[in-house]
DNA sequence: GATGAATGAGGCTTCATTCAT
DNA sequence: AATGAATGAAGCCTCATTCAT
């Protein structure tokens, strides 16, 4: 009972810190702004967090894992690699569609050298990419991908490619074009590159 | 006489901020540390510029424009669209190799919302992406690639991969491969994709 | 509970500030000044006060407004106008005798342009000077004044005569004379000026 | 012909700091701004001036000079105390009618404690206040005047209450009535307060 | 656990003053 | 004498963090 009431505020705050920190930046963002929008008071949000960078690493946490297990579950539905990786285009896209708090964080924050990227290793964000490679290698096992394609190349290239239009998708209030238009695009560009 | 003083004490702060800011990240960084760097007084910052904001547009404008022009610069040796789009990916790629500070700035800075991506518009980083759009605008024109591929998303793509690379590149202490066979693995599966 | 520790901060920040802009003048004070001086730190004042300004513009509304409660207290008690301008003229020096630091601000940084006269009204100022231009109104009312005399224009020369006698009172450190005899003085010269 | 180019410029920078003091009080005024208004460079004013401090403390001086010797000169015209009153009243607002930057200067910043009044003795100001005084006595002498009046006091009050006037006038934007009305009700109050 | 008032270290920025030219 | 770029000390203010209630 206890703990649920506190799971609660633990989920508050880091959605709170998501919805602050997507509008504001992680550095304008203050506590107060945090604990004001989780309807919690200042010091509360350090029983649960360590400090203002723990909100953002636990935020990445919480949220790499909704996205990595989101993820694997649509990719399990497919067998197909082709398809997988069209599959993965379009789930990234959509998710950031659907969150795009969220997306806008791990796009922008996640590159926040100084405590992020380099002392922090994103572990989930390492699997997420290398869903990717899977991907390519089985692909590659099958005979369906060029056997000169470097996998740890590719889940980069791919990612990156998705991130970019995200990032675009985010940022830009006119939308040109379709989501799935663009997830397509960018997979189709990447299975005619590497397809045999 | 005094325009050239002036003029080197700009640059030095530009370069100075430069260093420091890819070190410690924008927020991390000092005032006083970029001063110290570019071993100038407090104050005289402030005499070259506005805040610290201006100080991370400016290196923007500044180190753009170098990008900018000589990347202009090497696609012009060319005229073949698809050599041109390995040309890019190769200048590209090669930039960040020579100048690490500047692309790590780039890319984890030029994210930031607040000031950045958001009310300042990046024209220069604009015209760097529509040099990869005009590539493939040219090469439809030519049939070379296919005429279904939109040139706004396919720029966004390809300096999306690009860029990830690079990110990597900059970020990884141990090197797994040469900058140049990133650059053909990434151009080639671009180009193998929109291709006819 | 809370209120009353808030409002005890609140008024004790009043106070040291009464302090220390009547010993050091507003612009040469510190807020570190007005910090030590009431006990609290630094931080603590921007909970209760905006700035700086906010803090002059809060000492004299609050000093103000006692100085005009305590004089319509004293002129209650007395109806005839010739001794009511006596009773202003003795209340008034006696006050600033009484609260030398609250009159050494109201007296210099009151006149401080800037922020203060010009764009901040001080409306309980008008209305202390009021008062006198109602004294002379009852007066010509009852035909003890003369009618010529503008009640408008003799509140600011009569308020202004106090005043200034009220800084030399305050600047001087050798007193040549009662305060009270100072008070009848010029009480005199204006009763004797404006009766029939 | 060296010295009178000096002569120049020190002037030049005494009348910039009246106007630039005038516009926006002693302490948000910039050297730099006195110096633009001044048509010189920063550094110049170093030459004629110690610091800052200096060219208020020299403003006062040669605003004050020029004041007294004014007032000097149309009281010599007038032997009978009354009128000379008068004509102090007069010349002392037509004063502030003509040359408000000085006035407001002399309202505003000569209340300045900190460095002025009580560390910076005055000596033009207490002779200005002495003229008062001797009217007053020669008054007395001439037995026009009340035995009983104490010069020292008549002359704060007198001059309190033409000070007071003229900060409304400055300070005002619309005018209600002349100056010279005003002048003549002033002094009318006194001399009637004061006449035996 | 929850609160939010209080803390105080530290940053950005200003601007009087200096000094090489 | 004149300049104005450069200096750097110092102040206002912010805000992450603490802790008494």
């Amino acid at each position: 009972m206890a703990r649920n009431r506190s799971q609660d505020k633990y989920y508050r705050i880091i959605l709170a810190a998501t919805r602050v920190f997507a509008k504001k930046g992680f550095f304008h963002s203050r506590i107060s702004d945090i604990a004001k929008e989780a309807k919690v008071a200042d010091g509360t949000i350090y029983i649960y967090f360590e400090n203002k960078d723990a909100i953002l690493i636990a935020l990445f946490e919480e949220q790499m894992r909704a996205v990595l297990d989101n993820m694997v579950a649509q990719l399990a539905k497919e067998p197909d690699s082709v398809k997988r990786l069209e599959i993965f285009a379009c789930t990234h896209l959509e998710l950031i569609e659907q969150n795009p708090d969220m997306a806008e964080i791990i796009q922008v924050e996640l590159r926040q050298s100084g405590k992020f990227m380099k002392e922090y290793r994103n572990e989930r964000f390492a699997q997420y990419l290398d869903l990717i490679a899977d991907i390519v290698r089985e692909g590659q096992a099958s005979g369906i991908f060029k056997e000169d394609v470097i996998p740890n190349v590719f889940k980069r290239a791919f990612f990156g490619a998705l991130d970019e239009m995200s990032r675009f998708w985010v940022l830009s209030s006119r939308r040109h074009y379709d989501i799935r238009t663009a997830a397509r695009q960018v997979s189709g560009y990447f299975i005619g590159g590497i397809r045999r």
